[in-house]
DNA sequence: GCGACAG
DNA sequence: ATCTTGTCGC
């Protein structure tokens, strides 16, 4: 696939404020709302080519691994290395591992649908995590799974959920967005039957998503784990591919 | 100064 | 994220 916007190529600015500045443009180039037309329905049929996408470090390097999935079957792989140019930043995410992870979906001979990214989307101080920074990118639908919460403030206790529930994620005063305005869900994609409690998700949309919606494919991805099927595969490529498997 | 902080 | 043994629970 082709980066649609190559002025929002996640590399590494100058300074700090140059990247907060670029988040800002990400954020405003950003549709936190349907329109893509990419359905939950569209997921579990087939109709839509579904991407994964994680990350595993070797030293100072990061690979990124891509897995395509029609229906729940891959239909493709794909990754790529590349020299890590900064620390890890809260915040700053996408300028640490949004190289690699664009290099793998560039080479990609296939164009998903919806890309199911690790980590925030709109669940970020400026609404631009790294969901956001890539579906902007490439201008494609795109969702972010994070297994801990960056910031915002979960409606209600997100402790002791039920598989398929889901809370709201209101922003809270550290964040661009308008207090309460809900940027995403805790979703509680499994759980056990009865004592030990396993932590939700937290789903947010990246781009051309609302909230619901994001939430609503993530659970319509399937997966017999915490991690939604694209991610858990994509989770497992990338350290076959640091490893040797 | 204190607390919080995706991967 | 990554380094790792043991250990609790279905």
């Amino acid at each position: 696939m082709d980066v649609a916007a190559e002025r929002f190529r996640p590399t590494r600015p100058g300074s700090r404020e140059a990247m907060e500045r670029l988040q800002a443009e990400i954020a405003a180039e950003a549709t936190f709302e349907d329109a893509a037309g990419v359905t939950p329905a569209d997921v579990h049929s087939g109709d839509a080519l579904v991407a994964g996408v994680d990350q595993a470090f070797l030293d100072d390097r990061a690979v990124s691994a891509v897995v395509v999935l029609r229906g729940g079957e891959v239909i493709a792989r794909e990754s790529a290395v590349t020299p890590l140019s900064m620390p890890y930043v809260p915040g700053l995410l996408a300028f640490r591992e949004g190289e690699p992870i664009v290099a793998a979906l560039e080479a990609l001979d296939v164009d998903p649908d919806l890309l199911v990214l690790d980590g925030s989307g709109r669940i970020h101080y400026r609404e631009a995590g790294l969901a956001a920074h890539v579906g902007v990118c490439f201008d494609v639908p795109a969702v972010g799974v994070a297994k801990s919460l960056l910031c915002g403030r979960p409606r209600r206790a997100t402790d002791a959920l039920e598989a398929g529930e889901r809370v709201p994620i209101e922003a809270d005063d550290s964040m661009s967005a308008p207090e309460e305005t809900v940027v995403g869900h805790a979703y509680q994609s499994r759980q056990y039957p009865d004592s030990t409690r396993i932590n939700p998700l937290y789903v947010s949309p990246g781009h051309r998503l609302a909230a619901g919606t994001a939430t609503d494919l993530v659970a319509a991805c399937g997966g017999e784990y915490k991690l939604p099927r694209p991610t858990r595969l994509a989770d497992r490529y990338a350290d076959e591919l640091k490893t040797g498997r």
